[in-house]
DNA sequence: CAGTTATTTAGATATTTATCTAAATAACTA
DNA sequence: TAGTTATTTAGATAAATATCTAAATAACTG
């Protein structure tokens, strides 16, 4: 739950998040949305790897970023869980 | 929700807001059960207000701590709108 | 009132984090 | 193969954060 916590607590990696449950999205077209670095956006992209938030899949020169839901159901058992 | 991400991204902060999903406590009780001082539990009960996560009143020389979970309402709704 | 107890505030410090630029890596294309 | 494009890694820096001790504040008690 930690890193969970951590990815989540982020404007901007809410957002991205928030991006990639419309669509999967490479790094770039990512970056695009934002007025950060790309390298920032990449390493915001590592957090929420390692939240498990997110998965990549190279493809070609690309790498494509996908929404992971199902870690999430931690969370909401969590939050469930304190609301009785 | 900037805060209640913030307030919810600590091991100690998360502890306190279960253990007051037990029962209110005052600060010296929260902080008796934890390996910290109570100045940096007072500071992590400052924090869980900020978010309203909880609430605290005067009684007495103590101070009672609740937990409040309307405030939890949003983030579920986030968090079930990612999960489509 | 003087002393004790409960809690918070202040100030300091070490660690973590978000960001940047520059460089490295990897894959495509002419 | 040389050049271009996409992405990540490395290294640096400023800001945020978690923690501590000491001191301040507030309320109870004899």
């Amino acid at each position: 739950m930690n890193s969970l916590f951590k990815a989540l607590n982020d404007q901007t990696r809410r957002q991205i998040v928030e991006l990639l449950k419309e669509k999967d999205m490479n790094a770039g077209e990512i970056a695009e949305r934002f007025n950060i670095s790309k390298p920032s956006i990449s390493h915001h992209l590592d957090i929420l790897k390692q939240a498990d938030l997110v998965t990549s899949e190279k493809k070609g020169q690309f790498v494509e970023y996908s929404l992971n839901t199902t870690i999430l159901e931690d969370l909401l058992n969590w939050i469930l869980t304190l609301k009785k």
